[in-house]
DNA sequence: GTCAGTGCAAAGAATTTGCAATTAG
DNA sequence: CTAATTGCAAATTCTTTGCACTGAC
């Protein structure tokens, strides 16, 4: 959706200085295909239908680490566990379906505004933030 | 900070038909108590202060209980872990300063405006939301 | 060669649950 | 009386870690 065709991962990786090995660059395209925001499980189930044999404990520590490098975003919504989406460009929040657990991108750069007004108003800065806006279909009648 | 005097929960829970034991008036009590979103841990800490002994799956029972009920509101703000506040009268979202981990609650009528057209934008209405702003102290000069 | 990365199984942390005993209404 | 609630320990769920081995650079 919100998903400008943007740099690899698997180069950012090697600008770090991260060692490519087989099942890195698998789950690193399985990251870049996503377009949704999958959490550990599922990128795990996605990476094993192209590379099977790949633990799941390295699917986490991939993810811990793209983390820490700001590859990659953490997000934890209604359903108690992490997940993630490449970084974005420009950040956006999310809209979640409660019914269909589908989740929307968008941005509000009136929000933003407003959001910096109020941290100002109490003396702080924005480190990060996260709107999420738990939604159902609207019943048109 | 933003809490108005209310009705008791206990009274609440009575209204609500859920049987008045030790445990749970101690739970109760210190929920009432509370101005801040303490975690489970924390809670059972509090409720072992004025009655040892209660057990911390009691809590966890108890604030599930609530939460059901819409008598208290569950958050995951960074760290992982569930904390509640006792349901406020009006909605209000959080600025959780990540040096310290204090909560600062505030309200903005405008942004609140702003989700709901969003929503509406995509065809849904809201069912709830979290607008957390993780922020640091601002530098002054 | 060296050290980051991996698999595996075990450990952790937070929360839930089965069950027998207790107790509020 | 009896169905809701509790304590306790065991089970679940998600995530991290220790360690010996492998492989990228």
């Amino acid at each position: 959706m919100t998903k400008p065709k943007q740099e690899p991962l698997i180069d950012l990786c090697r600008q770090r200085g991260l060692r490519i090995t087989g099942q890195r660059r698998v789950i690193l395209q399985v990251l870049d295909a996503a377009d949704d925001h999958p959490n550990v499980e599922e990128l795990h189930r996605r990476v094993g239908q192209r590379e099977p044999g790949v633990n799941i404990a390295t699917v986490y520590r991939t993810m811990n680490k793209l983390a820490e490098l700001g590859l990659i975003e953490r997000h934890m919504f209604g359903d108690g566990r992490l997940r993630y989406e490449p970084a974005p460009d420009e950040h956006h929040d999310h809209l979640i379906n409660v019914e269909t657990g589908e989740v929307i991108e968008f941005r509000s750069d009136e929000i933003e505004r407003l959001q910096e007004e109020i941290a100002q108003k109490y003396g702080f800065e924005i480190v990060s933030h996260k709107l999420e806006l738990y939604v159902k279909p609207r019943k048109t009648r």
